[in-house]
DNA sequence: ACAATTAAAAATGTATACATAAAATTAAAG
DNA sequence: CTTTAATTTTATGTATACATTTTTAATTGT
């Protein structure tokens, strides 16, 4: 396990008061490592979203923001559809049967973690989107997907959701089976945001 | 002038030849600097999609890409709308004073550099999306402007393109100016397309 | 007692030196 | 002569040490 997967993860687990500074020294002292790889993964974590600037210098874990998840979502709405429109054309019979694989491990498989059933959820979607062959857009969407990952541990709090989700997921698969691009466009996006405001909604009503 | 500054700089201005390897010592000595802050500032760029990575390990100058251009644009096109129509309520004439102001000031001024106005093109814009109060949103859509910086020395090479998009600006104010939001998002939209069609265009005829 | 200025501290930025892992070159075997 | 394995070389990853900047605390003057 890696210093930047160490981090990430106790970053996950609320190791880190939010808001409060992260102190280069302390971190290195903690890992039994020096400053410098240090630094650059404080630097990788702050592009992904997991930490921010504190300050003038200096990151901070940053507080759940609701704002920040709609944001997130109402991107992703707007441009995952489009990439897998894009993709259409080049869906071969072999994608699509990895896709429906990789659902069906999700629904073999019980007692997965948050972590991992939001890993597989984006394996499903990326190998769609990689058949489009736009690296940029599939960069960009991966990106925003990881600020989102921050988040996931909430949203399986809500589990039955997972099951709505699924059945969204076969039917976008179905769709793109028969060749119905825009309705399964339509039913992506429905897809996000439907995610998207129930995190939202689970963000704005506990004790966050 | 930071070393990040004149890296990118130099980046920008063909120092380093596209695909080859960038050696972290040769550029340390180049700049007169240790590895430290060179790695630091690589990862930066490297984020910001003046490198790639180049391999395994080390990173390189990435070739002109007709397709990663229409990607950006693409997104933008989807994205700056968006976040345009969410800062509607909040534009006051303050806002769209100051938003006009940068207009004049890039007809006033004559002889400004690609890059000049690529940034007073970017502030007008900022300048309105910031009133949305939509930090995440305006994040990504100017991390997405800095990817498309690497290409706009070429843009600005068809000069006459610069005063037909000035036309534009004005016809995205006035569209606010008078509450008309759909149709501002509609010109906004056919800005960044245009824009977009005529980068692309450019880079895929002459010797890039 | 409060403000401002200055001194001390603590944290980050940078340089040098060492360790490790790719890459390339050479040597050996088929 | 080609291919593969081993060795050398080269580049990056990491640790320690130093410099600079920022923040905090203290001291002094009004």
């Amino acid at each position: 396990m890696s210093l930047y997967e160490k981090i990430k993860a106790d970053i996950q687990q609320g190791r880190f008061a939010a808001g409060q500074p992260l102190k280069q020294v302390e971190l290195a002292d903690f890992y039994r490592v020096s400053r410098i790889p240090v630094r650059d993964v404080l630097q990788k974590l702050k592009n992904e979203g997991w930490l921010i600037r504190h300050g003038k210098r200096g990151v901070a874990v940053p507080q759940f923001d609701p704002l920040e998840v709609e944001d997130l979502y109402l991107m992703r709405a707007r441009l995952e559809p489009l990439l897998q429109s894009l993709a259409l054309e080049k869906l071969s019979g072999e994608i699509l049967g990895r896709a429906r694989d990789i659902l069906l491990s999700m629904e073999a498989r019980s007692g997965l973690s948050a972590e991992q059933i939001g890993n597989l959820n984006w394996q499903f979607h990326a190998c769609i989107y990689r058949a489009a062959a736009r690296p940029t857009l599939f960069a960009t969407i991966e990106q925003l997907h990881r600020q989102c990952e921050r988040y996931i541990g909430y949203q399986s709090r809500s589990l039955h959701y997972q099951s709505t989700s699924q059945e969204e997921h076969f039917a976008i698969l179905e769709a793109l089976h028969q060749g119905h691009g825009e309705q399964a466009a339509a039913l992506l996006a429905q897809h996000i945001e439907a995610a998207g405001q129930l995190l939202v909604n689970h963000l704005r009503q506990p004790q966050p």
